[in-house]
Order: C-alpha cells, then structure tokens, then sequence
DNA sequence: TGCCAAAATGACAACGCTGTCAATTTTAAT
DNA sequence: ATTAAAATTGACAGCGTTGTCATTTTGGCA
C-alpha cells in the first residue's frame, strides 16, 4: 500500500537518489535514466512523502495564506485563486485566518510559520500593512508576498502585488459627476485599511479636478460591512438632504446602504445613485444591481502566488509575467443614474 | 535561531526521549521532570518540527478539509469551526475544494491524502455522500468525519454528523401552513443534493399532515444557486396565480426568488412569502429579511472537528460531548406572513 | 586505441522526531 | 532493611527523503 522511493529505484533499477534527482526535475540525468523512472512512478502510482522531504531538504511544499476576514467572497476568491496555482506547482496551502485585535496575533503567526516551517506566505490586507508582522517575517527569513492597496509597483519590487484602489475611486466618482451628481456622500470602510485611505484620496482628487468643494460631512468613517452601510447611508441622508449620490468603500457596504435607502423609501437611482467595490457576487444580487469598481481576486490571487514561488526558487527571471499592478475597471449597472435636478 | 528537541533536552537535562514524552502529553513523567521541561521549551521558545514528527511518528498533525463549493459563507463558516478546533489541538487545515463534475476528483483526492499523510478528513456535503470517496478512504484507510443530511444518528455511527433538514423543511412548512397558505412552492436545490431530497421529504410531510395536496407542478428543479432562486420563482409564479409562498431550499435562492418578485412587481410577504434555509448572513441582507431555518455551520464544524480527532486518538469515551444530529431552528423574519385570503 | 574531462550515477550520512525496549529509579510490601 | 513490582527514564534505530561527495560511465580528441 505504501510506496516509497525506494520501491521505485528498485523497479526502474537505478539508485534512490536518482529516483530523487528525476521528481526534482534535477539536471544531469540522462533522458533514457529519467523515462525508466517516470515509467516506474508511474506504474507504482508514488507520492513522495511530503514530510520526508520536508525533513531531508527543508522545502516544506506547502505555503500560507493569512488574512484578517474581511468578507466571506474575497477570502475564497483568495484561497481559490492560491491553490489553482499550488495544484500546478504541487504545493499544499495552509491557511491561517487571524484577528488584527489580537494581542497575540504576530507571536501566533510566528509559531504557525515556524511549526509547519512553510515555504513562503501570501498576506492579504489589512495584515499586508502591518509592520510588525513584516518584521517578524523577515526575521524569520520567511519569504512572503503582500497584496497592498496603492497606486504602483516599484519595478524593482519582488514582494508586493498592488492593487490600485486610489483609481478605482476615481473612475467611480467621476462617472458619477459625469451623470450630473455634486452631492456625493463617502462611506468609508475601516478606518485602519490602507485601502479605504486610498479609495478617499481618488474620491478627492475626482472632486477637486471637477471643482467641486469637499464636503467633510459628506465623509463618514466606518468599516466593512453590511450593518456599517446601513447606518452610516441613514445619518448621511439624514444631515443632507441634498445627497444624490454615495460610493460606498465596498459592495458590503453599499448593499447596506441599499437596505437603508429601502427602510426611508428612497428610490434607488432616481433619488439617489449608490456604488460599492469589488465586484462580488453580491453586486449582482442585490436590488437594483450595483454599480461597482471590479477586481478579479481570484486573478491577483493567481498572481501573487506566482510571484511567492519565483521568489522562493530565487528565479527573477520569469517575473516578467505576473502582473504586479491591478487596477479595477468601472462596471456600471442599475443603482448609479443621473443626478435628479431638483 | 532553529530550536531542537536536543536543545531543550540539554537545557532540561534530561533525555531527547523525555523531552518527546512531555510536549506529547504521555503518561509516566514525573511531575517535577515534566516541569523542568516545559520551562527549557518556554525559555527556548521551542517548536516541534512538524515534519519530522510526522515522518518518525505517522501522525502527520494536519487534518483536511473536503468540498465541493456551495455557497462561500458556508465554506468559510465551515473553515473556520475546524480551525478552533485544530488550534486547540495543534493541528494544521489543509483545505481542498474539489468539483463533484470532475471525473479526476476521486483520483486527485487520493493523491492529496496521500502526498499530505493527513491524518483525518472532514467531508461536506455533497462529496459526503459519494460512495467512491467514501470507498477510496476506506482502502486508504484515513479518518474521515462526514457531515451527512439526515434525520437521526445512529448511536454507534462513528463517522457521521447528521443535520436534520427534513424536520427543518417541516417546520418551515407548518409555519407557512398556520400562517394560511395553502399553495406553497417549493424551490429545489441541486438535484444530487441530499439535503434537497431531505428538505423535500420534510415539506411533503407537512403538507400530508395538513390534508393539502402535493401540487406537483409547484414543486421545481433547481440548483443552489440565486440565479437558479431567479429562474424557478419566476416561472412559478407565471404558471400558478394562486402560489402564496415559496421555500427555498437555501438562502441563495430564496434571496434569487426575492430579486424575481421584485422584478414582476410582488410585494413580499403581502403576497407572497418567501423562506429560505441555513441563515447565512445573507438571510439579514436581503429586503426583506428573509425567514429561514438556522444551523450554525460552524458549531457543526467544530463537532464534526471533535469527532475526527477523539477517532483519530481511538478515543471512544469522550465522544459523548459530541452532538451528533443537528436540527436546525425556525427563525422567522420579514419575509412570510399571513396568506392573503383572496 | 587510449586518455581525460565532463556527465551521470550511487553510497551514505543527516534531517528532527517517535517507537521499542532495556536500564534505572522509585514505591510499597515484607 | 530487603526485594519485587511498578514507574520513570534513556539509548538507539528508523521514518523517507535530500545533500554531499565519491565513483563510474560517457564522449571527444589526440
């Protein structure tokens, strides 16, 4: 029942070590020795023992994927995402949700990395900010791969896959200007996340170009999700009547504020435009649909995987294909319209 | 920097062998000895190696964690349940979402478990009631935990965790019953699907009990999907005028058969109730809130986790703890209400 | 054909832990 | 105090691989 390299050193009459030299796509094996080999792990249906590898080389095979559970859509996303790419690469991912509240949080991930003694890490917002966990990692020696919410790669760098929110924010707010929209509330997700400071800062930067002031009321701190949309849409349209538009800092959020504008009878979008972020399948399930910034997860996820095993076998050459900038496209759908003059 | 079990061996001075007896919680170490050892691993900080614990020992302290994608706030309650339970433990999650569709998936599972030396296997729905699966375990002789729809435990039964959703679907069903309907649809979920059969079983029941007759024509195909929620709503409705109530088979499609009533203009629930199942936090995001029946996926996760490890320990007598049959509970919400009599 | 460097292969230790079984210490009963 | 039994501890092999280095084979060239 338990085959091991041995068994098929024996059948393919080689050495164990060539066995080994064979499934580690080592050079210097002659094509003829590699075919007996790969014919008699075939035969033999092997599975190197992870563990034993593990043991011998110190590569562990298997990766991490950390995050601080922002909501249920983008962590699957993330983990499929990882593991299409693992699956190709023979890789097993661990993953490892944790809490920023956490005291403990970085002393936890320590003793996660160091037991499994994984290969490499991919960090998902709001973890990727975090200094101390980067610290901690690089003292570790553990390479990692941060998904971070900003504007562009340095070409130089070769562990941050950037997702370019600032401009996200800035088409939505614009396209709302465009449809006539001067009132345009901002309904922030948590105020920690880089991405949230960033989706503001290209609100601004839309407003400004077009000349229209700032409002600070119009701004309303929060965090992500549902029931944050709801109460922050409420006080919004509560305080200014003159609202005709919000961009909500996801479609969690902007799905609560659906809810909100439902409770007060405000019809979505004659009286009032609403947009969120992400794309997820909640935007397309929600009454109206949502109008929305769209970023594939799964796709950044792809990539920042790659970009974790190029580092961990030390390749830079095939970085060149992996994409390390994403920036969301504008996807317009039914609770954005034009501004209702009044 | 790297810590061994020979570090803290010589700091304890005691035998490596001692060192292994303490951190693996086996009898016959003194008191005083074990004390000596466990401030060496404080002091040293000290990290079993997992890999090597599990290439000396066949333990390899990680478990998986089976599935076939329904629905994400599923999957992730399902994660994270394990995960606590693991985290007590000191075990690992090697999560692997498989396709039911794929042909491989048997083979691909296989040579998971294999690669991995996982010591035990959580198995969701669908893909708990795959008999290949099963079979394939069973010759590869893994632990396996499944979570099955089911109407009871049989008391012996070792390696299953049954959710209740015929009781569920009946009570749903009476509740609709009482409140005056009488032409009450049902919305099916995937046709392979247990729980739809469950579910199914549960709303005839309550209908015979009634004295209404079974409609089939109000019974449809479907999927677990919104769309399918869409879909099927709509054409019930177009076909049966005096429809006054849907069951969804879960919240998904209830909140897909939501969506259609607002798209043909129907006021919920004054004419039409809708039900839902699981109260994933979709059910308190829609407009209106949907009713539905309640399992804490992830109290049945961490159950099912228990379960998996006192097999895995060949521990029979702390099973008691464990529940082993989960009925869900009725939580009603906005969106049923009395029959309209017309 | 013979010789040599380069390429291919193999022997064996080591990775860090647990299992087995033997050696030692403690306990309790005489 | 003595002794056997029980409890505790330790020595050492082995888990299935990879790394290191030695050995064998190959192919090119004089």
């Amino acid at each position: 029942m338990k085959v091991t390299i041995t068994d098929v050193a024996k059948l393919a009459s080689v050495s164990i070590k060539t066995v080994s030299r064979v499934i580690n796509n080592e050079p210097s094996v002659r094509k003829a020795t590699s075919d007996k080999v790969m014919i008699a792990v075939k035969e033999l249906n092997y599975q190197p023992n992870l563990a034993a590898r593990n043991l011998a080389g110190s590569k562990s095979f298997t990766i991490g994927l950390v995050y601080d559970n922002p909501n249920a859509y983008y962590v699957l996303d993330m983990q499929n995402g990882i593991l299409s790419c693992c699956k190709t690469e023979g890789y097993e991912l661990l993953i490892h949700p944790c809490s920023y509240a956490n005291k403990d949080m970085v002393e936890e991930l320590k003793t996660m990395v160091r037991r499994a003694r994984i290969s490499g890490l991919v960090l998902t917002p709001p973890l990727s900010e975090n200094s101390e966990v980067i610290n901690m990692l690089d003292d570790q020696n553990i390479h990692y791969v941060r998904i971070l919410s900003g504007q562009e790669a340095d070409p130089q760098q070769t562990d941050c896959i950037y997702v370019n929110d600032h401009n996200a924010a800035y088409e939505v707010s614009n396209h709302l200007i465009k449809q006539g929209h001067k009132h345009i509330a901002f309904l922030s997700g948590d105020k920690g996340h880089k991405s949230t400071h960033e989706r503001l800062a290209g609100y601004k930067e839309s407003l400004i170009e077009n000349n229209i002031e700032i409002d600070e009321s119009l701004i309303l701190e929060g965090e992500y999700s549902f029931s944050s949309g709801v109460e922050n849409a409420k006080s919004v349209i509560n305080l200014n009547n003159n609202v005709t538009a919000i961009i909500a800092c996801n479609d969690e959020i902007a799905a609560g504020a659906l809810f909100a504008a439902r409770l007060m009878d405000i019809k979505i979008p004659e009286q009032l435009s609403i947009s969120g972020f992400e794309n997820s399948p909640f935007s397309r399930q929600t009454w109206p649909k949502l109008t929305t910034a769209s970023q594939s997860i799964e796709t950044i996820a792809q990539h920042a995987a790659k970009l974790l095993f190029s580092k961990t076998r030390g390749q830079r050459n095939k970085d060149k294909e992996i994409i390390k900038t994403f920036t969301p496209e504008l996807v317009i759908r039914d609770s954005t319209g034009p501004a209702n003059k009044s």
